[in-house]
DNA sequence: GAAATAGTGTCTTTTAGACAATATCAC
DNA sequence: GTGATATTGTCTAAAAGACACTATTTC
């Protein structure tokens, strides 16, 4: 029965990484630090939330994810999933072959109260996810982590709700189609969209809420969190 | 700079699964073998493919999971990806907090030659995955790897080409609906199924085959493999 | 009332769905 | 021709798409 140390030299390093959006002044952002000017390996790079996964302090790795987001305990992620395994040299070149499995995560604004539990000089921040793959060079892998989240966001903004997770818990009609506008990059007919929407259980109107402004106020909804349908339900089968 | 001896109580075993799929008389099957009655975890279980991810000898993971295929060299496999990564004790209960990354791919019969490259008294076998999931005990997690990867080959057909890749390199379009009902465990309609996929430019008719029999020859097709869409193409956006 | 945005209605085109009709082979 | 299965056509209902119209608020 072999333990531990048993082949110690044949064992990768196992990191978790993960990439959490947020929706803010009409774009969509994504926390990250800065490392260390000290760190051994990208000094001073822009990294995404991640962690060494060590099996003396993680259960599974979905405890360390939840450990590199270093968010105050019992704080709301209204959605958290598995991304991709990424492996092989090229993610530590100047250490050892590594294996790095990406999360992706969505919060809202309202939600975010953040401690940083150790390593308290570094700067936490979050950045526009447009501007950081366009011009920012980044730690590790991190880069291509991030153009996979964000790739995966836009996708399922196209069939499912996952759009008003980043919106909290009240939103308009309007501020849901907006913002589905700017991830499928097009156009949306507002009478399509509308109907859509009601004949789908997605959304459940909230009674008396509305969004005032200079004009007609607007009914607020909430997510059914019963709904597991697609947003846009047909495929090949029927309709529910 | 850490080596691969630092933190050698801190990382946990890495191994790679596959679920291989081949569709042959009518039903779904996957490639399983039975441990060894020496092993010492999971003595005689049945088991999908699998490896220890070793960093002395593999490169990265994909490297690792053809590996635990065992195919020959330069074998084709018309679909191969990564699908879920496992964490935690439950894994290996007896060892080691193990990490589990899971590939999905599908092979069809014409191509398949196996060679047994180590560990020869072991009995490879093609078993239905219906009857894998709900009557053999399995090692390790694989019954849950395997349910994740039928659950996603399932629903794959639904909306993608994938059943294409069970049917070898030409086939009918009877042929790939009947295998579609089986995998959305659904009737579809022949008049429409025909038009969707004479729309899509999802198949390539082959000129001039045809699979004879006591009745109206049936024109035979191949995957277009520059088709990367949705077998239906309609979500949010326009088709196309 | 004017401005502004919310929300509904109407008409045309496209797709879905059910099922009937026709086509082409082996025998 | 008969049997069998491939393939196409027809008709109705539903959904998509474009865009005009009405509603309700603040000022």
């Amino acid at each position: 029965m072999y333990k531990t140390d048993d082949f110690k030299n044949n064992r990768p390093n196992v990191g978790v990484t993960v990439v959490v959006f947020k929706y803010e002044e009409g774009v969509i952002k994504t926390k990250v630090y800065k490392r260390n000017e000290q760190s051994e390996v990208f000094p001073n790079f822009i990294a995404l939330p991640n962690t060494f996964y060590d099996i003396t302090i993680h259960n599974n790795l979905e405890e360390a994810a939840k450990h590199a987001l270093r968010f105050k305990t019992n704080i709301d992620i209204p959605f958290f999933e598995q991304l991709e395994t990424f492996s092989g040299s090229y993610i530590d070149p100047d250490r050892i072959n590594t294996v790095n499995i990406s999360y992706i995560a969505i919060i809202n604004e309202s939600d975010i109260t953040e401690v940083t539990i150790e390593n308290k000089n570094f700067e936490d921040n979050w950045l526009e996810v447009e501007y950081l793959i366009n011009n920012v060079d980044m730690a590790f892998n991190h880069k291509e982590v991030l153009i996979s989240a964000y790739n995966r966001l836009k996708s399922k903004a196209e069939y499912t709700p996952i759009a008003c997770h980043l919106l909290g818990n009240f939103f308009s009609i309007k501020e849901l189609k907006e913002l589905t506008e700017i991830l499928i990059n097009d156009k949306l007919d507002n009478s399509r969209f509308r109907d859509r929407i009601k004949k789908s259980d997605m959304l459940l109107e909230v009674e008396g809420a509305y969004k005032k402004g200079a004009n007609r106020p607007a009914q607020l909804y909430s997510l059914n969190h019963l709904y597991s349908g697609f947003f846009y339900p047909k495929s090949l089968t029927k309709p529910n």
